[in-house]
RNA sequence: GCCUUGGUGGCGGAAUUGGUAGACGCGCUGGAUUCAAAAUCCAGUGUCUUCGGACGUGUGGGUUCGAUUCCCACCCAAGGUACCA
């Protein structure tokens, strides 16, 4: 009987889900293991084979710890809040959730194809307004607290309210907003109920703060990076802007050290524990204040005030600038200041003189990504606003700048500026000409900044002359206390995260606003759902989508959602318009997953309390400061108000690598005329996009390395062919140029062959915009019919839809079976490495699969009666020794993670034990458990054929025993210099002396040394022979 | 730019503590079987070679009896870089 992996996989998956072989019970006394993958955003292209890769290194791991006879959870569901699909429904006016629908049906579709053995019972879906109810209910719960720093931990705002009544904010230490006003308990007692919000706001771990965003005008929404493409939105193109906005934010800094601390204690990766501690960045210095002198300052407020005003802010303070620095040490070699452009003070200090060139510098950067700022270390930038700040010890003027090298979003978006002990420092003033004093002693900085703190003796320094760094560091520190124009510090880059997001597509906040103040809906009317909107774009007068609906008022008398008709501000309310972001469902769901089903409470007690916290989650890495450091965050919160037990929510880490796809592209020429340089409109352009096959492409790039326009050359008299002639009339080649920039464009990898030639017809088909396209083929003719060939380009590339790259693993499964795609994605490599994928070697381990089947046949074919007692044959040891050499290895590798070498184990013990023609049981019966996790339905099948009518899950796994491996001898490796010349068979318990003698005695040492006599001879008994000479 | 990961045959990769480089699989070549094809099976397959051997793990150095493995410098590729998920 042949191998029918058709047969065989339907018949377990229906056998699995009937039996709800995989349930994980709440309740018993196995010891618990739970193992999570990231669970994926359900888009519309269904998974592709990078998905499954993480999903099948974790389902081996749960099948092998059920071996192991542990109670294990393995849940799965959808993290399906995004933008995908809210982008989808705009084009398309589709409810998103109909879209998401449909998206989680084809994923659950392709998952359970695949054999995973998830307890579907435990499903979550983070649009579900069962699960979004505890999202809010969570955000309520930050709403409602304060971090206090004495305690160190995060406490419910009533306990901050009480020290306010008794003695004000003075003796308070929290984490808040940096503009929190002093009172006294008597001033706490007189705000009006308003301004006690507005103050009890700056302490919340969830607040409401004007925060930087990339404004797109034209699409009336915010972008992220990615969506911006040099400076313009990647759709449609349109001009972006830097801008502030009142938004949401979660006061994650309060845990900043917390989840640094954390790291020691949780076995995740090192390059992501890397990423956190960088995001979070703690550095260690001095924040220093610097005050604007007086005389710039008024001069620049004349023009916009009176006076009156003059003379008053006369005796007022001056204007304070604040920095932080990691080298406050070296405050004596500042010789100007540079402010980032969007920096407040920048409008109150400029110079009228430097206006003009200030505001368009302001304008300019405005433009400007930051990280293309932060990547951009070539072009210096910057404008003097004219004014001068004071040096706080030598009362020197310091001139301050203006420059995009500073960024708003990194400590004060001020710096004192030290040219010679700071690259980018020196390197502007070089390029301004402004003063490099030197305060190092003996140090050239002639040709670049001197940034070594270890070997740094201060000089020119005042009180710091002759100090070392970390003298000079305590010194200045105690004396910029002493003048009170600063104080030592610990800053941190982690900033506060952003939890608005003007989208329809996310969990709605459970917030109305009474008289501009946030309040919160209790508990009791949760969830609020998502109200109904015609369109899925910003309104017109530039409000979120949810500005769309007309039933978003909040009945604060009934508790219901109602029209904005009824809105008075007295009983109803306008409702909160932005949504939240993509992170927030996913930073709690491995809780919710405990008790999924559980309407009164996120997770009952006895569930966490069983459950306790992940064991092992599997996931990519470019999750590592998002999803993971949100997740840390929430959890330490839930873990201070005593939701939760453990303050880390999974003690093991495992990224696995991303599978690449060889994308395939076309290369458009885009063409237009100029004289002399001008760009030149003419009266009839050709619209005709037009495209080059790739080794025209290769001769361009060539020509512009080497400085030949040949090939340009020839590429204009191509397009010269096609023109219409009345264009051609008016168009002098010699005087008129074209000129001809190549875009590379995706083509999707079904429409290539394996020679890398695509199939023009099938993709003009695919892409309407190229239905008149012109193609010029490898020989250079145009392609009509089949005439000449079009050769792609390719690139290894993340898979991605959007890459046009991906491959679907519904063929595949079709063609070799789940269990051929799960060996084979495994015995791609290393689990946390990248790999391009191939599907051709597929068939490699199906063959494996058949070979394994085959070596089963005396238990499979039926009428075989007389093998049967074959099988009950005793094993002989060298069968004994196959099984025990791979079960070894096998749960070596499961533990390390390292399944492609499983793989190949199981392929060398079949291949083994097929030439040993083994049919005994003994040795069968393990092997089908080692190989379960693995291949399930084959070896549910093969388990059931040997004889056993229980699922093959829980089925103990085989033990490994010594004895079947010890050897007595060694075929030792005899090297020349460390180069392996030959081998000889010698017994294991020979000495050293003796294995020395036996090899100088053999013929072929004699051979090699050629007379000379060795300098050298090392002998590792059980290892190797080494003669040097 | 910065951070991280990686670089070994035609391809994916293996080499567990510094000890036989290229396991296992794909592909390729030859053969068996077949009317033929598919499937299956057998043999070979790093490069060069005067057939003795020599060289060989991105490049250049270093440590060592011995380096894919450890150290230094460099080159290349991929991922992340705060609103893609």
């Amino acid at each position: 009987m042949n191998y029918d992996f058709r047969e065989i996989e339907a018949k377990w998956q229906k056998y699995w889900a009937e039996n709800e072989t995989f349930k994980a019970s709440n309740d018993s006394e196995k010891p618990k293991f739970y193992a999570l993958s990231m669970f994926p955003y359900p888009s519309g292209a269904g998974l592709h084979v990078g998905h499954p890769l993480g999903y099948i290194a974790t389902d081996i791991y749960s099948r092998y710890k059920r071996h192991k006879g542990f109670n294990v959870l393995h849940p799965m569901g959808y993290d399906s809040f995004g933008l995908p699909a809210e982008q989808y429904a705009i084009q398309t006016g589709q409810h998103p959730a109909i879209t998401t629908e449909n998206n989680i049906n084809r994923y659950r579709e392709q998952l359970d194809q695949l054999g995973f053995s998830f307890d579907w019972s435990r499903e979550v879906c983070t649009s579900n307004p069962q699960y979004y109810k505890w999202t809010q209910w969570i955000f309520i719960q930050l709403f409602n607290s304060w971090y206090n720093k004495k305690s160190d931990k995060a406490e419910n705002i009533s306990s901050l309210i009480s020290i306010f009544e008794k003695e004000g904010n003075t003796d308070v230490e929290a984490t808040c907003d940096d503009d929190t006003p002093s009172f006294d308990a008597a001033a706490w007692n007189r705000f009006s109920e308003k301004e006690k919000q507005e103050i009890l706001l700056k302490y919340r771990l969830t607040y409401l703060a004007d925060t930087e965003v990339n404004w797109c005008p034209a699409l009336g929404t915010v972008l992220a990076n990615d969506e911006i493409v040099n400076g313009v939105s990647e759709r449609g193109g349109h001009p972006v802007v830097r801008k502030k906005m009142t938004q949401w934010s979660m006061r994650i800094t309060a845990y900043a050290q917390r989840l640094l601390d954390g790291l020691d204690k949780i076995d995740w990766p090192q390059p992501l524990k890397d990423s956190q501690t960088n995001w979070i960045g703690r550095s260690v210095g001095a924040s220093v204040t610097f005050n604007v002198l007086d005389a710039e300052r008024s001069r620049s407020d004349q023009d916009v005030i009176s006076d009156d005003d003059v003379t008053s802010s006369a005796v007022e303070k001056p204007y304070e600038i604040e920095v932080f620095t990691t080298r406050p040490d070296t405050i004596f070699g500042v010789s100007f200041m540079t402010l980032a452009p969007e920096h407040e003070l920048v409008d109150k200090i400029t110079t009228p003189e430097q206006k003009a060139e200030v505001d368009a510098y302001v304008e300019a950067t405005a433009k400007r990504s930051e990280r293309d700022r932060m990547a951009d270390v070539k072009t210096i930038s910057g404008v003097f606003t004219g004014a001068y700040a004071e040096h706080p010890f030598t009362k020197e003027p310091i001139p301050i700048w203006i420059g995009d090298y500073v960024l708003a979003s990194y400590g004060t978006g001020a710096v004192m500026a030290v040219p010679c002990g700071d690259q980018r420092d020196y390197d502007f003033a070089k390029h301004y000409n402004i003063d490099i004093p030197n305060i190092f002693e003996g140090v050239d900085i002639s040709e670049e900044a001197f940034a070594d703190k270890e070997s740094t003796i201060i000089a020119n320094s005042d009180f710091l002359n002759g100090l070392s760094y970390k003298d000079a560091m305590k010194k200045i520190i105690a004396e910029l206390e002493k003048i009170g124009h600063g104080e030592g510090k610990v800053n941190y880059r982690l900033r506060d995260a952003v939890f608005s997001r003007q989208r329809y597509w996310g969990e709605p906040f459970p917030v109305y606003y009474v008289d501009g103040m946030p309040q919160m809906i209790d508990l009791e009317h949760l969830p609020l759902q998502l109200p109904e909107v015609e369109k899925y774009l910003p309104t017109e007068t530039g409000e979120p989508p949810l500005g769309n609906a007309t039933e978003w008022a909040w009945n604060a008398e009934t508790n219901e959602v109602v029209s904005n008709d009824l809105i008075d501000h007295k009983t109803v309310f306008p409702l909160e318009l932005n949504t939240m972001p993509g992170w927030a469902g996913s930073s709690q769901y491995f809780n919710r997953y405990m008790d999924p089903r559980n309407d009164d409470a996120i997770f009952s007690p006895e569930a966490i309390n069983y459950w306790q916290d992940v064991d092992l989650y599997i996931g990519g890495s470019e999750h590592a400061t998002g999803h993971l450091l949100y997740s840390r965050f929430w959890q330490k919160f839930m873990f201070d108000m005593g939701y939760v037990p453990k303050d880390e929510f999974a003690q093991k880490l495992i990224n696995q690598g991303m599978i690449t796809g060889t994308s395939a592209f076309v290369q458009r020429v885009t063409y237009f005329f100029t004289e002399l340089g001008n760009p030149v409109e003419i009266e009839q352009p050709i619209r005709k996009p037009f495209l080059i096959s790739r080794n025209h492409f290769i001769e361009v790039l060539r020509g512009i390395a080497t400085g030949d326009r040949s090939k340009e050359e020839q590429i204009k008299s191509w397009i010269y062919d096609i023109l219409d002639d009345d264009v051609k009339s008016k168009l002098d080649l010699k005087q008129w140029q074209i000129i001809v920039p190549i875009h590379t464009i995706h083509a999707d990898v079904s429409l290539v062959n394996a020679s890398d030639e695509l199939d023009v017809q099938a993709f003009k088909k695919l892409n309407p915009e190229y239905l008149d396209a012109i193609f010029i083929g490898e020989n250079g003719e145009v392609i009509e019919d089949d005439n000449d060939i079009y050769v792609v380009s390719r690139e290894i590339e993340k898979m991605s839809k959007s890459k046009y790259n991906v491959v679907n693993p519904d063929a595949i499964c079709e063609e070799y079976g789940a269990d051929s795609l799960r060996l084979y994605e495994m015995f791609l490599g290393p689990l946390e490495q990248s790999k391009p994928w191939n599907t051709a070697g597929i068939t490699g381990v199906h063959s494996f699969l058949k070979k394994l089947w085959k070596l089963y046949s005396p238990f499979i074919d039926s009428d075989a009666e007389r093998s049967r007692s074959v099988t009950e044959a005793e094993p002989t040891a060298e069968n004994l020794k196959t099984l025990h050499k791979t079960i070894k290895k096998v749960e070596e590798d499961i533990e390390n993670f390292s399944f492609n070498t499983s793989v190949s184990t199981f392929m060398i013990c079949v291949n083994e034990l097929t030439a040993q023609k083994c049919t005994s049981k003994a040795i069968l019966e393990p092997l089908a458990i080692l190989v379960s996790p693995y291949a399930p339905h084959i070896a549910e099948e093969l388990w059931s054929r040997l004889g056993h009518s229980e699922s093959i899950a829980e089925a103990p796994f085989p033990k490994f025993e010594e004895k079947y491996l010890v050897e007595s001898s060694k075929e030792y490796p005899i090297s020349f210099n460390g180069k392996m010349r030959f081998k000889m068979e010698l017994p294991l318990d020979m000495g050293k002396d003796e294995i020395e003698a036996a090899v100088m005695a053999h013929e072929k040492t004699k051979e090699q040394l050629q007379g000379r006599s060795p300098k050298k001879v090392i002998v590792v008994p059980g290892k190797i022979v080494n003669i040097v000479g």
